[in-house]
DNA sequence: ACTATATTTAGATAATTTTCTAACTATTAA
DNA sequence: TTAATAGTTAGAAAATTATCTAAATATAGT
């Protein structure tokens, strides 16, 4: 399994979890709204897959990415445990 | 300003974060934690000022950081956006 | 003024990452 | 079975990053 901090360092990948928000979608649909070869958003997802922020499924001839948000509980209890004891604005 | 993301991407500069939880520290202080160098650390130490995640304050000879926490909001809110419409466990 | 301590800056090297083109695999359609 | 479409894999080039040693700067103490 792949790092999540990582695989959420990069802004193409920030954005593809972004279109993936409200639908699924297949890797060209994707590649569709990048000015980047598909090989290069191929690769983008592959590390998105590792760290288990998306999962792939394959509909005949296409893969259908989803967003998997359960992973973030790691980024959140980073945060939580960086900002326990505040008071709020 | 630097990346808040990439920032945090790296494991070394997480655990510069973790040791701020409680209490300010000094450069050397820091770097007494770390199988690395004090140039290594102190370059770890310029990217989280960057971005915002530590402040730094001379006091005397040395440096003393602190923690920065209000820059996590930028996180938190592109995580929001992306789980947001979901039900609890 | 010298010496010691704390930290940063500079420059180099090694490792990692991003992106590309070309080639390959799998599925669908003619 | 041949051709077209969707996607991934392989390999290479360019850029970025992490780390080191050596040198520089700033403060404090003698």
């Amino acid at each position: 399994m792949g790092d999540t901090w990582s695989a959420l360092a990069d802004p193409t990948r920030r954005a593809i979890l972004h279109l993936l928000r409200h639908q699924n979608r297949t890797a060209g649909d994707i590649a569709g709204h990048f000015a980047m070869t598909k090989p290069s958003i191929s690769h983008h997802l592959g590390i998105l897959r590792q760290a288990g922020l998306v999962t792939a499924q394959k509909k005949g001839q296409q893969v259908e990415y989803a967003l998997n948000t359960t992973v973030f509980q790691e980024i959140l209890g980073f945060i939580a445990q960086l900002t326990e004891g505040e008071k709020e604005a």
